[in-house]
DNA sequence: TATATACCCGAGTAAAATAGTCAAGATTAA
DNA sequence: TTAATCTTGACTATTTTACTCGGGTATATA
């Protein structure tokens, strides 16, 4: 049970923004730079965060992305499903009446992983960007 | 973020010999039949639950796993961290003072997935298997 | 208008992790 | 003895992840 690069990167990323957003526009570069993820990867991740309405660019010199919300209205689980950083602990269809591994009724386990998946979503619905850039700005 | 099969088998697996454990052993044939798990998969799990004394096996005709300690003493955490399922949301070394992508300090990220951590451990470490016998048995 | 700085987008690929298989052996009950 | 069962280590196919790359398009500004 691990995060991938994608939804870690994301948050990070988005962070980062979240703390250099005051008024201009932010590029990847500088992003990429600071954090040390690779330009490319960046790019990928927030063409997702784009179409999600996570972020909004703005093309050419001196351009860049901003937040499309405030820091402290973005919720991390919108951030998450950008980016297709989903939670899937159950193994069948959810909707479906059979089970897993092909059978009729629901797994012994079923009810388990599905407690569990309520219990890792409530985090990141609860938790919002702004809690991590306050963090930092603590430190400064 | 998923559950591998190793993990989730392991309390299937032993949710069902919980089930089924009341004096005899209980061959693993027969519990790759009820829950439609891969018998030579099911004995890779079962060495391991072994190993770190999740189980208890007896050899020979007749023979098969019993539970090493009742069903209402035994925590996920114990069972998941026997198959190695473990939860990794940091991408760090958590006991060195370097941060990710080589960095010499932790990233803005790094508190939130070291809560992000506790937070799912906690469920593992707070649920015991007898709570999944029990629904099963209410069913009965 | 030329140029540099950005975002835009689809494809492709190498490495790692996962999921599962297999063969040969050791024990023990009946 | 024989069949049932655990024991062990190695092996492999598949899937997922984590990137990389090339060739765009838009826009500010010199
Ligand atoms: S997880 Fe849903 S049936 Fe097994
Ligand atoms: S997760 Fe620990 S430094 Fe980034």
């Amino acid at each position: 049970m691990k995060l991938t690069t994608k939804g870690r990167y994301a948050v990070m990323a988005l962070a980062d923004l979240a703390n250099f957003n005051k008024a201009n526009p932010v590029p990847l570069r500088d992003i990429s730079f600071r954090q040390g993820i690779s330009l490319f990867y960046l790019e990928q991740i927030f063409l997702k965060l784009k179409k999600h309405n996570i972020v909004r660019s703005i093309r050419g010199s001196g351009g860049g992305y901003i937040l499309f919300k405030n820091a402290d209205e973005l919720k991390l689980s919108e951030i998450f499903f950008a980016v297709d950083e989903k939670v899937k602990t159950i193994n069948c269809n959810k909707d479906s009446k059979k089970g897993c591994n092909g059978k009729l009724s629901k797994c012994i386990t079923h009810n388990l992983w599905d407690e569990l998946d309520l219990h890792i979503n409530s985090f990141f619905e609860n938790k919002k960007l702004s809690e991590l850039t306050k963090t930092q700005n603590k430190k400064l």
